[in-house]
DNA sequence: TGTACATCAGTGAACGCGCGTTCACTGATGTAC
DNA sequence: TGTACATCAGTGAACGCGCGTTCACTGATGTAC
């Protein structure tokens, strides 16, 4: 064990202030927001329960930098799915869709973070800063879809973003999330979003494939 | 103050399981799920910290206690807007919908309480009858609506149902929520689903109004 | 190159608090006769 | 109609626990000269 990285290092830690986020993430996938509490990150990250209040003001403060944090990496996904519309926005729009899901089941604490946390982005800016960025990504994809139909009739693109964004957090937060709450489904939640997010776009009136 | 019915209950309350769970309800709606306590709710019932455990094995079985009632209550307050799918289901359907985010937003310990207490149904029996009749309402509306299409291509009304539900659960938990955690928005969420649900409608290939 | 000093990250012990849970108990209620 | 008794809802005191927060402190690091 002595030539393990994390048995030497010295009074000081180094790296506190992402130790204490990724205990944090670590306790909400398993117990819930609730169950993030200073003593024990500080406790998983090796060090003294005085030792956070260096790097955060109270428990709020860092369960908000770990919200923002997973809001960077959630947005980071859906621009990679998003594949700057290629091959055609409605095919991207659809993968990120996908992903969307994808995120949501596979970094259940990221998600709870991002929507369950109960902390008002008002109080931390940049916990609203990156939840701005991540609506970006949809609405920047919403904008590129609405592009591909004809002038007139054309919707709103911030409607259809926000109308994506309600369909897909539905889902995720029903039928696709990691802990006992979930509901059961008949089928895949994937193809329960796809299927509405094809209806909708034809309903838009969108080109079909 | 003596001649109020509170103040003189005798050794025996007499309805303290009721009292418990509208306890438990307040305190959601004022701290979230996690300030729910067993001990704050005996306070505020008026009675010792031992005696709710005469009518609930432990904290998680009065949430669940208290989540079924909500169901119960939500499923009545969707029925009765649904109202039999008059004067047209589709008519009746929005209706409905609206009743859903009014119930979120005039209830919103309640909502916190179905969806976000974080209580397995599996281990609840009477939380997951209580929630499956909620949904039986919306599969029933769904039915309904479906049948007013022509029989070619008529959509499978569970999956109109799941995809109302997720459309608006998804509105619901993030613009219509009480609590800080809110996102803005430039609209009433009334008004963001009423607009989803008719351009879904259309794509579903309903008759419109 | 070395030394003195300022800065600051982390210590460890202590505090008050509220929670969940248990226990032997007691007072009220209902029922058998 | 009255009495004896069983039942059971609620008591109150106690326990161990983990949390948040504070405090004077100490050890490591960086910088000025």
């Amino acid at each position: 064990m002595s030539w393990s990285k994390n048995e030497s290092r010295g009074y000081h830690h180094g790296n506190l202030r992402e130790a204490l986020m990724a205990a944090a993430l670590e306790l909400i996938a398993e117990k819930g927001t609730a169950g993030a509490t200073f003593a024990e990150a500080a406790r998983r990250a090796g060090v003294s329960p005085a030792a956070p209040y260096r790097h955060f003001r109270d428990r709020d403060e860092l369960l908000a930098a770990v919200a923002a944090a997973s809001y960077e990496r959630f947005a980071d996904a859906l621009k990679l799915s998003w594949g700057e519309g290629r091959p055609n926005p409605v095919e991207a729009f659809e993968r990120m869709g996908r992903a969307y899901l994808d995120f949501a089941r596979a970094n259940p604490a990221d998600y709870i973070a991002m929507f369950e946390s109960g902390i008002a982005a008002e109080a931390h800016p940049v916990l609203d800063q990156a939840g701005q960025r991540a609506f970006g990504v949809l609405r920047e994809a919403a904008e590129a879809l609405v592009a591909t139909m004809p002038p007139q009739g054309r919707p709103p693109a911030l409607m259809v973003a926000l109308h994506t964004w309600a369909l897909a957090h539905g889902v995720a937060s029903l039928f696709a999330r990691a802990d006992g709450a979930r509901k059961r489904l008949p089928m895949p939640p994937e193809d329960l979003l796809e299927a509405a997010f094809l209806v909708y776009l034809k309903g838009l009136g969108a080109p079909s494939l």
